[in-house]
DNA sequence: ACGTTATGCAAGTAGCTACTTGCCTGTCAA
DNA sequence: TTGACAGGCAAGTAGCTACTTGCATAACGT
């Protein structure tokens, strides 16, 4: 899930997708590089459509020979709330257990 | 910023430093591979912590031969509020823009 | 039916990324 | 000072990832 947001271009279709939910796969293509100045091909933009929707950020909705994608920010919720959540344990000692490599 | 997360190692750091804030690079080495299974070289880890610096979430102070490494969430709050804040703007059309393509 | 439109699939390529290996610098203890 | 400890730098390698190219399929309009 995280490797699909440590794209740029899938990040401007999460962008696109936020500005206007349920854009089909050519009008993404053509409001990216409009809007966004990017220059990718239609199956550039496919397959980071796949990723996304892999890692459950987009989900599509089959219409006639459209597809429409929707994004699904629920995911993105509970990941950084991870690390937000303590993080206040400071301690400063941390030297007490040299000698260890692994190699 | 996003690509620092992207790696299941380095979030594995930030696991650890969120536990326990401000350990040195040899125990974050011992923990990693006592308590997360990771068997990675101290050169590796160096190299994630850089990453992680370079992005921010992580910060340094050096003490002596000892130099510990603190956690911090700031980055990480805006990062994903921006597709949270909007994303309610369902559409339903979207296929008035054929023909683009960029090739 | 036929051409067009919208999308899908698959293989190949180039660039990046994580990891390793080897050596070096600075610090502390005796 | 000498040896051990903590960390740093740099080059090389393997695997992954984004992108391209080419063709195929299904729906729609006429």
């Amino acid at each position: 899930m995280f490797k699909a947001l440590a794209d740029p271009t899938r990040r401007a279709i999460l962008d696109e997708l936020t500005e206007r939910n349920g854009q089909t796969l050519f009008e993404i293509c053509g409001r990216l590089s409009a809007r966004h100045g990017l220059g990718s091909s239609r199956q550039a933009i496919s397959q980071h459509l796949d990723v996304l929707q892999a890692a459950g950020l987009v989900e599509t909705r089959r219409e006639g020979r459209y597809k429409f994608h929707h994004i699904n920010t629920a995911p993105l919720e509970p990941i950084v709330a991870r690390w937000l959540s303590k993080a206040g344990t400071d301690d400063g000692d941390g030297a007490g257990s040299g000698g260890r490599d692994g190699t």
